[in-house]
DNA sequence: ATGGTCGGTCTCCGA
């Protein structure tokens, strides 16, 4: 089974380069970010068309996350627990029925920046969030995967210019530690394992001419569960996407799990 | 060195 990453950063504006992606890369799951859309707006036919099932969680203009999956789903739930007063889409997750099943959850945390401020507490808040739902998984003793936008570098090796990133939201030594803490809960950074790097990217800036000089950072992630780890066989980042016709300014990342 | 680019929408904000 192949599970992937990808955000399109607006739906309307990624119809072409996603299928066409979706087309050559033929992942079974995907786990989609900044959407842009409410649920209503999303052409969900265009995918369904092409075999998969479709589950949104959207709003309007900003953040939304989505999952199109060619196997049934089940159990689908929006939103990440712990604030009901959170109000952002930036998390769903909903159970695969593939032969054996795999729990997936998409999520786009929460860029962070200006640090400090209230942005990054938001940050560190939906991080610590989102440890306790892992931590309920953790003992579930289930196969799940967390996959998306973790807008986390986790070393100095995931960036052309780690110099650039000193202060960043996406590099501070905050929001790496709680990238660590669920990893030493027992998740497994898919990519670390199977690409140690370093120049392994996912993100390119649209400004300054970022991927002309390969100056990119590896903020997205497949974070497996240990019971996803053990069925690991292979992970990879789809570059050249990056280089395609209208891109967007992340892409592709994924994985393959033993049947 | 420092300005530069997108997407969605309301003419600026978030990234």
């Amino acid at each position: 089974m192949k599970l992937a990453t990808f955000n399109i950063n607006g739906i309307k504006a990624r119809m072409e380069a996603l299928t066409a992606w979706l087309q050559a890369a033929a992942p079974d799951v995907v786990c989609l970010q900044e959407i842009k859309s409410v649920d209503e707006n999303f052409p969900r036919e265009a995918f369904e068309a092409m075999g998969y099932r479709v589950e949104t969680h959207g709003q309007k203009a900003f953040n939304g996350v989505a999952i199109l999956a060619k196997l049934p789903l089940s159990d689908v739930r929006r939103g990440l627990p712990g604030d009901d007063a959170d109000e952002q889409a930036r998390w769903i997750e909903a159970v695969v029925d593939a032969g054996r099943p795999v729990r997936v959850c998409g999520l786009y945390l929460p860029n962070g920046n200006p640090a400090p401020g209230p942005k990054y507490d938001y940050k560190l808040g939906w991080m610590a969030r989102m440890e306790a739902r892992v931590r309920e998984l953790i003992a579930a003793e289930e196969a799940f995967v967390c996959l998306g936008d973790y807008n986390v570098i986790p070393q100095a090796l995931d960036a052309a210019k780690p110099e650039a990133w000193v202060g960043d939201a996406l590099y501070l030594p905050e929001s790496r530690a709680a990238l660590r803490r669920m990893a030493h809960l027992g998740l497994t950074e898919a990519v670390r394992t199977r690409l140690p790097g370093p120049g392994v990217y996912t993100f390119w800036d649209f400004q300054a001419g970022a991927w002309e000089r390969n100056n990119g950072i590896r903020i997205d992630h497949v974070m497996l569960s240990p019971q996803a780890a053990d069925r690991l066989e292979e992970a990879g980042v789809d570059k050249a996407v990056r280089g395609g016709d209208k891109p967007s300014d992340h892409v592709p990342v994924w994985v393959r799990l033993a049947a």
